[in-house]
DNA sequence: CTCGGAGGTAAGTGATGAATCACAAAGTAC
DNA sequence: GTACTTTGTGATTCATCACTTACCTCCGAG
């Protein structure tokens, strides 16, 4: 056999997290398969199994860890602001994850494209009301304030999908005057000054 | 053999289009099989590869119809509009599709998440970007507008695929409040009056 | 009437992929 | 040191699936 370093459970957990983050992300639920998975946290895909139990709950766990991430991002970004500062703030969070953190936003696009499992759509609908539970109490705003600020994030996931994030947009892989027009827009306007 | 009524190719086409939408549109790209697509169109499964060659390409005819479909449904809608009417317009029977055409909105987003392959990607970027091109036309607005129109489009999408449409509300079969009041806040806002 | 082409299928093939099983080696407690 | 648990793997199974091959059956033109 071959020799391997032993980690704990705990780390093993992890790292076929972040292994199933980057292949769910990029290859979809039913695109991804637990050998890359194994493969790319370094150990057999047995093990993933011993791990997770199923695809299906290593998916689950990798949306519910998704969406608790991110709702930490929320809590932080909205730390000490209320109303409509607390929506712009997070905002500019979600925004620098076009830059840093793409695979997240391209995960949750696979996330909500697998709803038609049912276990993943619970999943999925139980993570997202958090955070939109979490935008209104913070925000105290209305309904179409609120929904603004969610569609303006599930563009910047579909533009994250499309590779036409500011990234890949300056690596000149692609021309797309429109997708910049689109970045540009989504940049918080201005404030007039009070 | 079995006796078949048979058809034209052209009708076939239609036929396989619409079953793959099903299909696709529920299951996605990966998770689509092209014998479920040839039972729902009622044909065998070596008669899906004939007319469409493979796999792939069959999905990207389906991803290039639909957004020809739904650049139609934009010209329809702002017939004879300009500016933020045109766009409330076209926002309005966007909406609509959310009661008529859940399964067309799903597979828009199962089109984005199968963007990691760079052939059905070209095809959505295409697609996408003349849908973009259409409303800044038509519209004349700047990118902040378009981007929160676009986004509310997005929004939309994945309330469909997370099964949150009006229809499946009404259904009860789920009862998520927040969701309720995020749709409510898609509705645009009554105007002003000048 | 026959022949060529268009519509259509039954029966494979080879690859892949989720899941299982039996087993090995490294700690750990006593 | 020995028994027990935890970490881990090699080999295998069984199903599914994209795609192919070889064939069949209508129908219209000459």
């Amino acid at each position: 056999m071959v020799v391997v370093e032993r980690k704990s459970r705990e780390e093993r957990l992890e790292a076929v997290l972040d292994a199933a983050l980057e292949e769910f992300g990029t290859k979809g639920y039913h695109g991804g398969s637990t050998e890359d998975i194994a493969r790319r946290a370094g150990i057999s895909q047995p093990y993933v199994f011993r791990l997770f139990g199923t695809k299906r709950d290593l998916f689950e766990a990798l949306v519910r860890r998704c969406f608790a991430e991110t709702l930490t991002m929320f809590e932080h970004a909205a730390e000490g602001l209320r109303g409509m500062e607390a929506l712009e703030a997070i905002g500019a969070s979600y925004m620098e994850q076009l830059l840093t953190d793409q695979l997240r936003l391209r995960a949750q696009m696979q996330a909500y494209s697998a709803c038609d499992d049912p276990v993943i759509c619970t999943a999925v609908r139980q993570g997202y009301g958090e955070l939109v539970g979490f935008a209104e109490r913070v925000s105290g705003l209305d309904p179409a304030e609120i929904s603004a600020f969610f569609a303006k994030g599930m563009l910047l996931n579909v533009i994250a999908s499309m590779g036409l994030t500011p990234v890949d947009l300056a690596a000149g892989s692609v021309a797309e005057p429109w997708a910049v027009r689109l970045l540009e827009g989504c940049k918080p306007a201005p404030h007039a000054l009070p």
